[in-house]
DNA sequence: ACAACAGTTCGATACTTGTCGAACTGTGGA
DNA sequence: TCCACAGTTCGACAAGTATCGAACTGTTGT
């Protein structure tokens, strides 16, 4: 039973879009990507805590949730004294872009 | 409780990454995507009987999941006879990609 | 009519997941 | 030192999922 580098590829994809096939777990990406556009600080990492308030779900499924998209290297952590910030991966992102560019020339 | 339509945007995206979110599903996908490649027939759909064959779970699996993917609009059916054609749908793909298009201009 | 094949539906089962409350750890301020 | 807050870990539980075998439907070839 040999274990590829292709079987390797499709497993850490399946466990992308896993990370992002909750609802809830999907916005909780999207409220990081959000606040990284709004250019408070450095642009390039935002506040768990403020996103944590607006999601309508409780703190230990919010730091579950974190933990899998973290797991699927779609984003990352890192404390900063009493806060977490959080940042998109932006090789996952592209891997992802290129996922679908890719395949979506001979589709149409 | 309103539905908001970014609402709906965000279940039926949840809900494609769902669909590709399961190894075996993912595989299957992918299977119909290099059958589209292999011009033979008319490129743009390809026979769902020997994908069957090379996935190494069962027909009722397959089945069911082939239900997931044409669920949440990636893939479309359609007999032939005795067999079933598939096909991906290229919005879908075409959404993907903008998904991850846009999102990673600001996150790199 | 019948057999063979493609795919589906059903029911069961084992496994995974989303969610919570309670109790915990770590940090900063009074 | 002690409190409040940010986030985590644990244990539980309901709900959802992947998979199968058996039995089914529909199609084609003989």
């Amino acid at each position: 039973m040999k274990n590829t580098s292709q079987d390797t590829d499709l497993r850490e994809l399946a466990q992308m879009f896993k990370a992002l096939s909750n609802k809830n777990r999907l916005r909780l990406f999207l409220e990081i990507l959000r606040e990284h556009q709004q250019d408070f600080q450095d642009h390039t990492s935002c506040f768990l805590n403020p996103i944590m308030g607006r999601l309508k779900i409780g703190a230990p499924t919010v730091s579950h949730h974190l933990k899998e998209l973290v797991n699927a290297q779609l984003v990352s952590t890192e404390r900063q004294g009493k806060f977490l910030t959080c940042s998109i991966n932006p090789a996952a992102m592209q891997r992802l872009e290129a996922f679908f560019a890719a395949r979506s020339e001979d589709a149409g």
